[in-house]
DNA sequence: AGGAAGAATGTAAGCGCTTAACTAAGGCGG
DNA sequence: CCGCCTTAGTTAAGCGCTTACATTCTTCCT
């Protein structure tokens, strides 16, 4: 069914059936009436494809993040949904298991459907992206990663500061021995926390990190904790990259019978709403995703961004169960 | 950049740069190089919606889910998009927030979109939608709802049966006030679910249900668990409608100083993995997802459906920690 | 050398929609 | 009663691709 069945059964021109469809220019209330009731009759739907061809322009946005199965992008992803819904976008999502391979083709795969916006969350890069990007004149916006250009903002999180407060947090309960739980060591952004915590080593005497990575996963939480704490002196903290991989130590923690907070410590890191809901409750870095989401509807949707932009977030400490003293 | 200007500045026509795009036709080895550098340089990328519309055909299959933020919609969506990449397909996901009229704009908007199938992994159901979708020409898979149709196929899950078995096993433990957390009572497979359970009154004598709604959701299943546990003679065991919830009403009895399973044994359903990371590990139903998405994966993409088919799926339980015999 | 078969490429007609430009029909003051 | 503005509709030119069909080389056999 088309628009031009539809213009042939109503008796009007295809321009007019378009018309009453966007509510573009006037049309007699008694022939709108006879077009929507054809349309309803033979239930036509506008093929999107054709009108993005023609209209040139789409009512998309597109969203890629690095893992949906953790609960820190899904719920980014949730507030642009919101946000784009509520402007009458939707959006598309995709998702790159932190693959630069697969955020090259999802990259390209946004772009080939000339989508009004495009939301990069993710923590893996490819060099050429960035200027293939800002080549397109659609409003990117990135987090974590790029950098800002015409066209390009950026959103980043000191991490730096978040990890550092938990190291100082750690310190001053008598921890000395801290095991870091991470993954995907060699990407940029994930590195980089990392580092922050062994930056820490300089300014806190006698601190001694040592590092596992595994997948960003509650398995891979468990399997990181694992590889610490099968050490020869193993760790009496836990400082874990995010709440996912946390909730997997806690549980490595709990298979081995050691306690936490009394045996061990934990820490995680976004505060996502399992982190509330962990056994126990965790320690965590707030990241207010709420507010990203936010950032990045405006960015897209608003196009307010048409310059150069960088947002940059604190990050808070959100003290709970799952951190205490060392043990003597 | 299009299509029409690669080819002008490769010195062929159109044809020749589709051809070469796609693959099909003959094209000189050095033709075909000459028109790769082209595209190489220009940094050309087909217009998606060109390509739909001129090819009458879609590379994208659609998924609509209930609750993106439950894992178990999750695993399905995830096992689902692996296939379809596989095949060469990319996914569109849509998420209803359990809400039929969501359902409703979800599925017209991947009508709108042309693709080259659905799946629609709900619980919400609009009647009119099956007639509205078997008129398509396009291959629909429901999970949960709907109704055989040519090019409908259906998956269900014997829900009666699994909660059956939750039932019966809680009753051979020696419960018999059993407390049900679920979500959303007048959707009708949500609600088939506890009448389930109210069933199984009748098969096990002086077994007592009581029944609690909340959302969907961790909190929620705290919500539904507080307000079971509030009442009069609470129940000594909960029977959770999936894993997500569970691990909310763990929560809460956990906040009242209620051990389980030693106080209180809870039921999961599902299976996800935060399942067995919840403390202590929920005893639940497995539901294989991982079958699910497969077979969805065929009925859409290997279109062997094009007859009516209905997959019925039996569940399987699960003991782990959080269940126990009843305190005396 | 001539020509048929096959390979390589070009031509042009859509796909279903939007929209600029144009026409027709009322309505109104002068 | 006429010119002019407004409102209602129409026409037709694309949007950027695909593809059936037509055309133009190449081969290579006789």
């Amino acid at each position: 069914m088309t628009l031009e069945e539809v213009a042939r059964r109503a008796r009007v021109s295809t321009a007019t059936v378009s018309r009453v469809l966007n509510d573009t220019g006037p049309v007699k209330p008694t022939t709108r009436a006879r077009i929507l009731k054809v349309i309803q009759e033979v239930n036509y739907r506008p093929n999107l494809h054709a009108q993005s061809l023609a209209g040139g322009r789409s009512r998309s946005v597109g969203v890629i993040v690095s893992n949906i199965e953790n609960p820190f992008f899904l719920d980014i992803h949730r507030v642009v949904e919101d946000g784009a819904h509520a402007a009458g976008f939707d959006v598309i999502m995709a998702n790159t298991g932190y693959s630069p391979a697969r955020l090259v083709t999802s990259i390209r795969l946004m772009l080939a459907r000339r989508l009004a916006g495009l939301a990069v969350v993710v923590s893996e890069m490819d060099p050429a992206l960035i200027d293939e990007l800002s080549t397109q004149r659609i409003p990117v916006v990135f987090y974590d990663v790029g950098a800002p250009r015409k066209n390009i903002t950026n959103i980043r999180v000191d991490y730096r500061s978040g990890i550092a407060k938990v190291a100082s947090y750690l310190y001053s309960l008598g921890h000395r021995r801290i095991g870091y739980v991470g993954h995907h060591a060699t990407l940029g952004p994930i590195h980089e926390r990392a580092q922050a915590l062994r930056d820490a080593e300089e300014r806190h005497r006698g601190l001694d990190v040592s590092t596992a990575t595994a997948s960003d996963s509650l398995e891979g939480g468990r399997d990181a904790a694992r590889a610490l704490l099968s050490r020869p002196t193993p760790p009496t903290a836990l400082v874990c990259v995010n709440d996912l991989m946390a909730v997997g130590a806690l549980r490595e923690l709990r298979g081995r019978g050691l306690r936490v907070p009394d045996d061990v410590s934990v820490t995680g890191f976004d505060n996502v709403t399992l982190s509330q809901y962990a056994v126990p409750a965790l320690t965590t870095v707030h990241i207010p995703r709420e507010q990203i989401g936010r950032t990045i509807c405006d960015c897209l949707l608003r196009h307010d961004a048409a310059r150069e932009h960088e947002f940059v977030i604190e990050p808070e400490l959100v003290l709970r169960e799952s951190t205490g003293p060392v043990r003597r």
